[in-house]
DNA sequence: ACTGCCGGGACCTCCCGTTAAT
DNA sequence: ATTAACGGGAGGTCCCGGCAGT
């Protein structure tokens, strides 16, 4: 049998990837349980409150797992390796991977929307410590780190729709440019 | 193309408010069909294509819609009416009423997916055409609408999620501000 | 196609049978729907609220039925011909059917409780008037409709539940010899 | 049979009180384990037999209480205290506690009606010992046992149904008035 | 041009029972 | 003796689509 956790761990895995390409409402039970290979009786022991448990832990997961990349390549490429990061999720996905929180952010529950809005609010943060640490005064690195995070889910947005990832190239040429007037 | 009844126009105004709250998988085809006060033989007379073909259409209607409003407020008020606008729809909405096209881009099917971006298109060249009015040369009027377009569906997003239309704000005010540099 | 309600009637018809045989929870609702010949479409066509709604009118519909009965019976041959006629049942059914009524009162929700509340009612009152017509005083009859009913419902019981008819015959005999002397 | 284990008679005194007011079918199984405190494997332990298994026994125990309790209260307060402890049953439970055994033998298996015939069948025992000995002679005796067995099962259940013990009580009294002229 | 009803299938949930491993 | 975890299947609900009959 396998060890404690690992059935559980794969249905998180299994939800946070097709909730990430095809939404919260259009992923079935069925399809995340016989991706997270066990049957049903498996999926109720380990998330007792069902879909939408599965869903809020997945968030949390991937929001975190996201805000530590995200912490990690500021870090060593600052928003260059970021952008050509995003762009590798997209291209390597057939642009079926966008943000692994916007489309339950939409059509998810409102304790969904929660759970999406606490881990954008740390994306944004990561952000702001990132631009902080370059003196920027915290008004205005408060207002560049949401513009920031706006501009590349709307990017990630209209890449995955047109199947092209040049509006994120685009977007974030234009926001290392300015941004390079802040942050000497 | 003209509407052939008053009872299909109701269908795809109800489809496209529900549609942008819920998005796609979320709305039933019942809801649909309640919110559009007619029976369901009635909706399959109209729309012999189903749900896809509403979502379709009201896809299209809403993208034209859009694209008029953003057409006459920027000639009227630049980006500051346009984003005036936005808020109000968000703080009118309770929140619930961000960008009408996003969720189905996120959530519906591939042909959906490719009418959104359509729309999307059409946006993006209004907003070219208005920065290209004021002699933005060609690349960079392409580059900047790319950018527009994406902070503020980003900032719609952020704001929907948050439910505060603050970052909308925040995008629209950077967005001016860096924008007035390019436009005299 | 049958006709606007046949459909309707056969699920009622079955709904009243298998309830009867086997209690509220143990029936169950492909059971009710294969029994009605029409598939689960059509049975949530008829009855939106679902199976509780479907219990509640063969409640109704099982309860008018044993009310005419009864008054009838009682008209025609006082309490043996009721006493004889709920023995027919019994016998011709296995001792699987007993009162329609009781199993769901007691295992039903509290909706289905009250609907069969409704139903046991019409039934003393049908009694009770049988009595009066003799000219019982009114308080005498309300006790001794309340006696019969309860001692025949009580009989149903034991009847179904030993298999042998010979409880509800000796509570029948008792029943007329002791009202005998009330009514001349 | 002494109970084996604590937690083996915390399931039986959950199932009795759990399928009193609910029914067989009604209960679930992980309601009557989550009433026993312990795991379901500990269950299984206990009750090999499932959900079967554990109703049978809590027949068995609930009956052999109220044979109990039957004889008992006949001794020393004959019929009337019979009909107060009932009452007091009732409207303790807020009408939802009325025979142990009767939803039970309408909605069960044919293994538990049978396990149910038995135990009524003890109660009936009692009743006709006791009107022996007031030297009613044996076939009377029967009769009189049967007739008020079933009055008080029928009382009980339009008692439950209605929410009200004034049904109870009208046929304690009447049972009381007739059975008077049999025992001295 | 419109509708009542049919047709199954998929949805999520929870069922009852069992197993390997303590 | 106890437990965490497995294993499917059935529960009731509601889905989307279509067709016969005005």
């Amino acid at each position: 049998m396998a060890p404690r956790s690992e059935t559980r761990q794969r249905f998180l895995d299994a939800a946070a990837d097709l909730f990430q390409r095809q939404g919260y409402h259009a992923t079935g039970l069925n399809q995340l349980v016989s991706a997270g290979g066990a049957p049903k009786g498996s999926f109720y022991f380990h998330f007792p409150g069902g879909k939408e448990q599965l869903a809020t832990e997945a968030v949390s997961q991937s929001g975190e797992q996201m805000r530590v990349m995200l912490t990690t390549l500021l870090d060593t490429g600052g928003f260059p390796a970021v952008i050509d990061a995003l762009v590798e999720v997209l291209e390597q996905s057939g642009y079926e991977r966008g943000c692994p929180l916007a489309n339950i952010a939409l059509d998810g529950s409102d304790a969904l929307r929660g759970a999406v809005a606490d881990q954008l609010g740390s994306w944004r943060s990561a952000i702001t410590g990132y631009l902080t640490a370059y003196e920027v005064e915290p008004a205005r690195a408060e207002q560049l780190s949401t513009m920031a995070l706006a501009s590349i889910e709307g990017a990630l947005l209209l890449a995955k729709t047109w199947r092209d990832a040049a509006p994120l190239r685009s977007v974030g040429a234009y926001l290392i440019e300015t941004l390079s007037k802040e942050i000497p």
